[in-house]
Order: structure tokens, then sequence, then C-alpha cells
RNA sequence: GCCGGUGUAGCUCAGUUGGCUAGAGCAGCUGAUUUGUAAUCAGCAGGCCACGGGUUCGAAUCCUGUCACCGGCUCCA
């Protein structure tokens, strides 16, 4: 038969030829470097049956397929050696995911991360076996028999549609239901290893009972492996809690309590210059600011909505005169206070009021996080309130304003998510399609790729949410831009048209960066905590080499700070080797050296943290250079 | 909230099968050194061993409750 390959050669081969024989034919290299094949556009087994005319591309190591197949593949060889371990242990899912591979499974007795070294050995000796991957069919009855005392297993198979027979793979004693392919014998995993135990709800529902989790990952070699253990470790450095510590940014007390961060003096400064960043450009872009109380009669969360909808995120009600008053959760019923303080005219739209806004929501204790995930945030608030036939263009034009902030601190790569109507929420389908519709219409408009988060919208409206990555990969949301017409509804927000007749505007509710909170912890990790010139709460500290160099060093930082730059001298009596690498330690971008030639020369030393040492020059030169960095914000 | 783990000086960490006055480095303070591109030297001080209860002649160590933190799950800016 023939059968025809990526590049559109054709290769003859025997009438009984599998796909390990079409790799073989084309080379022993590649027959020995195959862990499974693409047939006809469907993953296969190597040992999958070839027809005439198939079209079969091998799949090796190198390609993202491929190590999918050996992720998958190591994680049914961990379920083999729990089970020969844990004789009584049942059986989840174990997929691969994006870096790695998990397994999910039911122990007898709980074990724990020091138990991963021991089932690491057993997975080994499997490897070492070189024990054959073996795919069989089965019918559902013979199939629920073998999966006796499985229950979970159980609960798959009898999910799956009845006129299928499912596949299975057998690896040793351990048979699983699986799609498959895997490859062809478990010496293929050439590199792996186990790196966590987790709780995990059984299909990730937390009605259902939790199951431990073992995460692990597998490479094509160990070198490969080692880089990418590596690169967690060198992601434990970029940390924001460990670097938030170093650097004295903030702090989380326990007896100020939990999800609540204290920010250090160089925190607070690099906040604070990102907040005159935020109103600057805000100020510049057609927005004007506006200031609420941070609690608020129940009466208004009662209006709102948030009472019944949000409740659960919102802290208990506190008593001033009998009345109940509520922390805010959100800001917007505030800004629609401000609107309807008086009669709005459509020559006033679109209105557009911003604020830094602090809110306090309740989260369980177990999901905060550094400063990712905490109970008191200060979100870069804004509502925008427009008339129907400006709703898509602000809505792109806050788009647009998004990719430049991102853009401004160095965020060039995020996910973009359109979530559609939550089971809890408000408001007539009508407008919720509308809402939704816009959304879509004003991402298609800018050219940016999203995907449909679906039901993961606010109680309100649907919205559009941009997530950046921390430094081991995690995904946080940030910017989110909702579109509502419910709010206006509820406070029954009214514009006087061109007819003298009153409209119902629609809210854009907006947050760019998100949080301050949140931005800066994924900021600092960004950075890796060495922030940018424009960002660095020390810019320049200049280091005197000896007392007598005091006073020139004192005249430098004078003229330094004239020109607004954030410089510090350094008064210890220590060594200049060790005022440098002190520093190099706190990321200070430049450290200025000056001693007797500098003084003489009436110039100084030069030395940055991104490129060491720059040797000396006139300080107007230097002065010049630090000023067209920091304007360029790069 | 749930599963597993952790909690010793400001920080990073030792502390043996329960047994001397709980140690070290860094940071801090004092003194000496006046230093040329990543740590000068010496001395001193610093601990309710997270917090509460229990077992024991004796607890940092064992048991238990609470709190916080870490990795996940669920949930979210």
């Amino acid at each position: 038969m023939k059968v025809s390959l990526p590049d559109k050669s054709i290769i003859e081969l025997s009438a009984d030829a599998t796909a390990m024989d079409a790799a073989a034919r084309i080379g022993s290299r590649l027959a020995k470097a195959a862990l499974a094949a693409t047939v006809n556009g469907q993953q296969v087994d190597l040992s999958h049956p070839l027809a005439d005319g198939d079209s079969v591309a091998i799949i090796t190591g190198d390609s993202a397929e491929g190590l999918e197949i050996i992720r998958h593949s190591a994680s049914h060889i961990l379920a083999a050696a729990v089970q020969e371990l844990y004789p009584h242990t049942q059986f989840g899912i174990g997929p691969a995911i994006a870096d790695g591979f998990y397994y999910d499974f039911k122990f007898p007795s709980p074990i724990s991360e020091n138990d991963l070294s021991a089932i690491e050995a057993k997975m080994k000796e499997i490897i070492k076996a070189k024990a054959p991957f073996e795919r069989s069919r089965l019918c559902r009855e013979v199939a629920a028999e073998m999966f006796g005392a499985q229950p979970f297993k159980q609960e798959l198979l009898a999910e799956l549609p009845t006129e299928e027979t499912a596949s299975y793979y057998t690896l040793g004693h351990f048979t699983d239901l699986c799609r498959g392919p895997h490859v062809p014998d478990t010496g293929r995993i050439k590199a792996f290893k186990l790196l966590s135990t987790a709780g995990a709800y059984w299909r990730g529902d937390e009605k259902n009972q939790m199951l431990t989790r073992i995460y692990g990952t597998a490479f094509p070699s160990q070198k490969l492996l080692d880089e990418h253990l590596e690169r967690l470790r060198e992601a434990e450095r970029r940390d924001h809690r460990v670097l938030g510590k170093q650097l004295d940014l903030f702090h989380i007390d326990e007896e100020v309590g939990a999800g609540l961060p204290l920010w250090h003096p160089k925190g607070a400064l690099i906040r604070k210059i990102i907040e005159d960043f935020w109103r600057d450009a805000h100020l510049a872009s057609g927005y004007e600011m506006v200031v609420i109380p941070h609690i608020a009669s129940v009466d208004l969360w009662k209006t709102s909505g948030h009472w019944d909808f949000y409740r659960e995120n919102m802290y208990s009600p506190m008593d001033i005169e009998g009345q109940e008053y509520i922390v805010k959760p959100m800001n917007c019923p505030g800004h629609i206070k401000i609107y309807k303080n008086r009669t709005r005219s459509y020559r006033e739209l679109p209105i557009r009021w911003a604020e830094l806004g602090t809110v306090y929501r309740y989260e369980r204790s177990g999901v905060l996080h550094g400063l990712l995930r905490v109970r008191g945030f200060t979100q870069d608030d804004a509502h925008l309130f427009v008339r129907p036939d400006q709703l898509e263009d602000e809505i792109v034009s806050v788009i647009r304003f998004v990719l430049f902030m991102l853009k401004t601190f160095g965020f060039e790569e995020y996910e973009v998510y359109l979530s559609t109507r939550p089971e809890k929420s408000v408001g007539s389908d009508e407008h919720w399609d509308q809402a939704t519709a816009a959304l879509k219409a004003a991402l298609e408009d800018v050219g940016l790729g999203y995907e449909i988060d679906p039901g993961e919208g606010v109680f309100y409206g649907p919205k559009i949410d941009m997530k950046i990555r921390d430094a081991l990969g995690r995904a946080w949301q940030c910017t989110t831009i909702q579109v509502d017409f419910n709010l206006p509804e509820r406070f029954d927000v009214t514009y006087v048209g061109e007819d003298n007749t009153d409209h119902r505007p629609i809210m854009i509710h907006r947050a760019l960066l998100g949080s301050l909170e949140r931005f800066i912890g994924c900021l600092i990790e960004h950075y890796a905590g060495a922030f940018p010139l424009w960002l660095a709460p020390v810019q320049a500290i200049i280091l005197p080499i000896a007392d007598r160099h005091m006073d020139y060093a004192e005249q430098v930082a004078a003229r330094m700070t004239a020109e607004g730059v954030r410089a510090e001298i350094d008064y210890r009596k220590e060594s200049v080797g060790r005022k440098i690498r002190d520093a190099e330690m706190e990321k200070v971008p430049f450290m200025i050296v000056v001693g007797d030639k500098e003084a003489d020369a009436g110039n100084v030393s030069v030395r940055s943290y991104a490129e060491g040492d720059l040797g000396a020059m006139p300080l107007d030169e230097l002065l010049a250079n630090l000023m067209r960095q920091i304007e360029e914000k790069s």
C-alpha cells in the first residue's frame, strides 16, 4: 500500500504495516524518536495499522503534541506505580497540562510530599522495564466489571455515549479508560519528576469529595527537564513576596489581618509614581476624578443588587446609630449617586469618572496570596455613562487605553477573555445580548484575539477580562471592562435627550490595571524587582569613597534632586565594594561613585545595575541620560 | 472554605531517640579602619521556640485546639 507523508512524498509499505513501520521506512533515527503518529489528522499509537492512501505524520518529543503524549504517558506510569505501592487506591483522572501532568487519587490513607520519592523510584522501575502500553477496546459491561471497586472510573464510564466502545490502555496491572495515544513502551519516558501534592475536588466541583492530586512533569531529555527545574527555581527568586521583603516594599501583618497589606515607604513610593502616571493619563484622556466614602448605608447596596447577588463577598454590616452601613466592595453605586445628583443632558455624555477606589471583599482564607489576592485593595476604577450610540466607540477607546497602559509597564503578553452571563445575575436577556455583542464588536474592531469564558460575567453584565501571568506562570486577571444596562435601571439613571424626554444611559465599568495591589505584585515579578528607572524608588545612589568626598557627594545629590531624580547618598563608613554590593542587592538602577578623581575633574563615575561599570562622565551627561530614560519610561 | 505541609532572633536557617543556660550567618548597636566597582575587622546586644490547652520528673521536640503562612482545589481584581 501507499501512504503519504507531510512533505507530500509517498512511501510504499507492506499491506499489514503500522505507523511504526512507516517511521522505520523513513529512517532508523526517526523510528527511535517516534512516540506516536498522526494518521489522517487523528493522533494514534505507533501500533496503529495503516490503510492504503493514509496520510501519515510521525510525532516525536520535539513537538508540542509529542511532549503532551510523553506527559500523558508519564501520568499513567504514575498511576501504575501508585497502584503497586498503595493497592486500595481509587483512581480519578490524569491528564497532561501546560507544564507537566497530574493524576488524582483517593488514597486509602493520606500521603504527603515525603512519599513522592518512593513513588518516583517505583516509576523508574516501570520505565526501566520498558513495559508496553497496550490498547484495547472493550464493551461497556466488560469494562464495568473490570473497574469493579473504582467508583470514579465507573462514573466516567457511565457517562460515555452508549454507541461508543471506549478504548483502554493497560500498563502492567493498571488499566485506564483512555483515548490515547500513548508512547509504545515506558522506556520512552527519558526524564520526569514528581513535584508536589495537592487537594483537588473530583471533577473540580467543591460539592464533590476531595482527592489527592500528584503533580509532575516530564521531558524528552534530562537536559530539558533540568532546564525546566532551573526555570522554576528562577521563578521562586522572582516571587513578589520574597522580593517585597528583600526590597522593603510591603508586608502583611498577622495582627493587622490576613490579606491586608501594609505599604512601606519604598513600596508606597512606587505606588505613588504609578498613581500619578495613572491620574495624568486619565485626565489627558477625557476622564474626571471623583471620590466617594468607604462605607455606605445598606440601602444603597439593596438598590444596586449587591445585597442580593454579591453578599457572600461583602463584610457584615456595622451599626451606626441604629442604621446599617457596609464597607464598599465596589465603587459603582457611589459614582452613580454623583451622576444622579442633578439632571444630566445628552450633551454631557459620555461622562467618564475615574477613581483609585479602595474596596474590601471577603475572600476565603485559602485563596489569599501575597499582593495578588487580598481582602482590601484599590481598584483603578472608572465608570462611563454613555448613550447607546456611543457605546461601541467608548469600549474601543477603553481597550486602546488598556493596551497603552500595559505596554507602558512592559507587559506585551496577556490573555483576553469575553465572559458571558452567569447563573446568579440580574437583567433581561435582551440587554445581556446587546451588551455582549457590543464587547465582541469592540474586540473585533481593535483586532484583539480572545476566548469566550462562559458564565463568568459579573451579576450585572458581561465583561472583557485580560490576564497577565506571574513568575510561576499563574494567570491573574487584571484588566476588566464591563458593559452594564442593569445598574442604570435599578438606580433609574437618566439623561435628557435631544427630544426633551428621559433616556437611559449605559454604563461601562472598567479597571485597567485591575487593582494596584495585584498589578504591583505582577509588576515586581515581571521586572524581578529591578524596576525601570521611572518606577525605581531610588533611582541613583551616590557612593563617596571616603569621608572627605561627602561635600562633593552632596553637591552631586543636590544637583540630581533639583532635576527631579530620586538620589540618595550612602553615608556609611564602609568600603566602596561594600556600598556597591548593597546597592546591587537593592537593585538601584544607577550607582554613582565619587572620589578624588571625580571631585577634581567635576565629573562622576557611573555604574548601572543593568550594564555594570560605565566609567567616568560629566554629571550633565549622566543627568541628560537619566532624564531621557525617565521621560521614555524605558 | 477544603486537602496536604510549615511556623525557632528583624532576615535565612541549625537544633539528634523528649534532657545542660536554644545555636549560626546576615542585618542592628559600639569601637577601630578612610577604603576605587558585589561583603574590612573586633566586640556587644538580640528569642513567650506562632498562640492556647494537655501528656511527662522534664516539651522547641509528643498530643490537641486556634491563628497565620506555603502548594493546590474551589472562588476572584
